[in-house]
DNA sequence: GCAGGGCTAGAACGATCGCTCTAGTTCGGT
DNA sequence: ACCGAACTAGAGCGATCGTTCTAGCCCTGC
């Protein structure tokens, strides 16, 4: 039992290539931009399937790929901090860990989640709030750092919110810009701020 | 003559609602969310002026509206930060000033640039040129700002791009949230940084 | 007072949208 | 061996998409 299908190994690979189809594509076009259709066909599955197996439609498939955005940005954040016992220096490895990445693909892959999230807020408050809550799992992984580095949890809260909304932001100037200046500024402006609080 | 149009001043009006119509619109929904056809019904005016004034179709429109929201914003960003003589006590009444209006809309209205260009990379690459402009344009103001406070060109430059990053993302961590603390926060830390230059 | 261009008006095009539906296939449990 | 659930398959629904088109209104300049 390698998977969490009682009957078909093969059929949870089957949902969960619809799902990372689902953010890859919502990343580069956004959540009006990508077909339901679209989605069955590069997934290599079919318009019944995806309906199967999310049967709350394009809200439910979206709210599955915000998750997803989440759980990997999380999980990466949480090593690129790791990686280096002083915030400073881990935050400006983080920027310029992102921007290659961003660069890498043409500048096409911006954040999963900021994409996805971005005009749903009437059609798809489903994924309105998965995105609240990916936001603030991240917020938590960068208090969490900061408290272990000797800052006071008031504070650790609030550079954890500046420090989210920087990258952010930056890696949208960035993607829009086609540059890695707006996000390797933004990590040493954040190292400079946080280390004003020692 | 108050109007560029010379045969008719009620043309410009048409011209102008339209382009007023298709920014508030995508603000909100994004561009691939918002129809053309729900432009012209909300705007008042037929497809056939639309098209008219448009006639690279949506991506003009687009554009226009991208330009628009940059104009304004820009426009705003001076005389927020012309406000106060201190760069500091500027960006903190800013940022009040814009969770206001964020509040003030129930959420809805985030920057038009931002909703607007996402999503657009490869289906409207006009859309994204205008709004690479409108970040440019909005640097080139806090920078103005700062030089003229005592900072250097370098560091008003670096700190500009920093400014407008963080205020791009924590506008969109505000929205998401449904909450002014990300803006407020932001606000606060732009003042340290910038203050720690001095 | 008439000619002509700027603008309005809205029907209609093919394509695609999200989604539903029925039929068929596959497979473990008994 | 066979029943029923899990899943696949894709035709097709009404609606809407962006866009084009023709017809006509209205105002200005002569």
């Amino acid at each position: 039992m390698k998977t969490k299908a009682p009957h078909d190994p093969e059929t949870a690979g089957t949902r969960e290539r619809i799902v990372r189809t689902t953010s890859r594509l919502m990343q580069r076009q956004g959540y009006e931009g990508t077909g339901v259709k679209q989605i069955s066909v590069e997934a290599g599955a079919t318009l019944g399937s995806v309906y199967h197996f999310f049967p709350g439609g394009k809200q439910e498939l979206g709210t599955a790929a915000v998750r997803l955005g989440d759980e990997e940005f999380a999980e990466f954040l949480a090593e690129a901090l790791d990686a280096e016992p002083e915030p400073e220096k881990a935050l400006v490895a983080l920027t310029v860990s992102l921007a290659e990445g961003l660069r890498d693909s043409d500048w096409l892959d911006g954040c999963p989640v900021t994409s996805t999230v971005v005009g749903t807020a009437d059609s798809a408050p489903g994924v309105q709030e998965a995105a609240a809550e990916a936001f603030a799992r991240w917020r938590a992984v960068v208090a969490r750092k900061l408290a272990a580095s000797g800052f006071t949890g008031a504070d650790a809260e609030e550079l954890a919110h500046t420090v989210i909304a920087t990258l952010e932001g930056a890696e949208l100037a960035a993607q829009v810009a086609r540059s890695a200046t707006p996000l390797e500024v933004a990590g040493r402006h954040l190292a400079r701020l946080v280390a004003s609080y020692r």
